[in-house]
DNA sequence: CGCGGCGTTGATCTCTGTCAATACTTGTGG
DNA sequence: CCACAAGTATTGACAGAGATCAACGCCGCG
């Protein structure tokens, strides 16, 4: 296992609190691999024998309904882990994931896991924190849908993408933009007029290009204007 | 411990799959109380001491914004527990938890039940399924939020209140419809106006009241029209 | 060169929030 | 038993955000 890996394995909630040589002999003798664009790995449904943890790359969890419909779920980046639920519930994935970039992914198999726990307890505590991080990404989606306009999401997207708290940045998109305007519960039509929106606030995007001229501006324009 | 109370606990999802005793060394010298309604059980930002689980009545978490907004997160009845999460994330709670009607509630202490996953990991894995079932349900409101109108949230709502399936069911609504309204993110004035749109499904509100005609059209309702 | 996938733009429409007026319900005190 | 007040629900008029539909532009690619 290469050594960055495992700094960032390190650095994901869900083994933040854990011992290295912990977290290697969770993982056993499976090594990252390497993932295409667009490659499933796993499947609604499937009995969940694993969950994952991303190296690099981005990852959509996304659902399909029994007409074939599909809706995103969350998106995930480097350093995120997903699908630990599953394995402690009905124990199969109640949703899909699939690669939207060339990733490297490590899976994490879920016999070893519980074997883990069975013998070292605080392995237990450092899961319960992660997933109950998890709930509280997914508790302040419900809350910025609710109150923030379609112009504001976005800029919390991009504020999220900003790696360092500069006045100004420029960042690259991570996927195409009709998935940001899902994943941001709104159409690309939509998004398309957000990004003109926030064009006299400072924020010009070309491409996949967006550059911010100030970032604490920008964060005011979320805080200032919430719809009552 | 009340024998009946006892019983409840033991059909909670949370502690099924435990033994009896190791349950009532969770709970410790602990007992239920009587709440009113709209007292509160927890505070956001207090450091989170214990959660909670319902042996009668509701309760909703709800969270304030820094401009003194409320965003209603979830709502739950007996049997459930919940801000188990907040025990093993940064130790305080991120919502605060008020009782809907008057409710009898056992508040269980994280230190206590800490102590009682080291003695016995499988205990861990109780609290896994917990706290990921809550993800999920967040999971699910997400989508909804994103993909429903406001009468299709609402059937969704009242389908969930059916306790069986049968075409033709009444179900007394749980609480206000101003809270159901905050609830399933809309206004009053939207929830009204979502019922009369309910009524051409054969879906009819009297006071509390709700009469569904048909719940399999009711279903059809939600997943046929999905807007996207 | 033409084709197909995205993304943008414009015109229009629908839904939901807003604000305010009006019931209906419940509880209280005379 | 009635009068009144406070809380709760409905209804109407209106405005704004975002959806919808369609046309067009841009770019990469065979």
């Amino acid at each position: 296992m290469d050594s960055d890996d495992l700094k960032i394995l390190k650095a994901a909630p869900l083994f933040e609190a854990l011992d290295q040589n912990v977290i290697v002999s969770i993982l056993g003798e499976i090594r990252p691999r390497q993932y295409d664009r667009h490659q499933i790995l796993f499947e609604q449904g499937a009995v969940a024998e694993f969950f994952c943890l991303i190296l690099e790359g981005w990852v959509r969890v996304f659902r399909t309904t029994s007409e074939g419909r599909e809706t995103t779920l969350a998106v995930y980046s480097k350093g995120s882990s997903f699908a630990e639920a599953a394995l402690f519930m009905k124990r199969n994935y109640p949703a899909s994931a699939e690669t939207l970039a060339p990733s490297r992914i490590v899976k994490i198999d879920g016999k070893r896991l519980r074997a883990a726990i069975r013998a070292d307890p605080d392995i237990a505590f450092a899961m319960l924190a992660s997933t109950s991080h998890h709930l509280k990404i997914m508790v302040e989606q419900v809350e910025q849908m609710k109150s923030l306009s379609a112009p504001q999401r976005l800029a919390a997207f991009f504020l999220k993408l900003c790696p360092n708290y500069r006045q100004t940045v420029t960042v690259k998109l991570p996927f195409e933009k009709a998935l940001i305007a899902h994943h941001l519960g709104m159409k690309p039509a939509s998004l398309s007029r957000a990004i003109v929106a926030l064009q006299e606030r400072g924020v010009h995007v070309d491409r996949d290009e967006v550059a911010i001229e100030n970032v604490f501006a920008l964060e005011q324009f979320i805080r200032l204007e919430r719809r009552g």
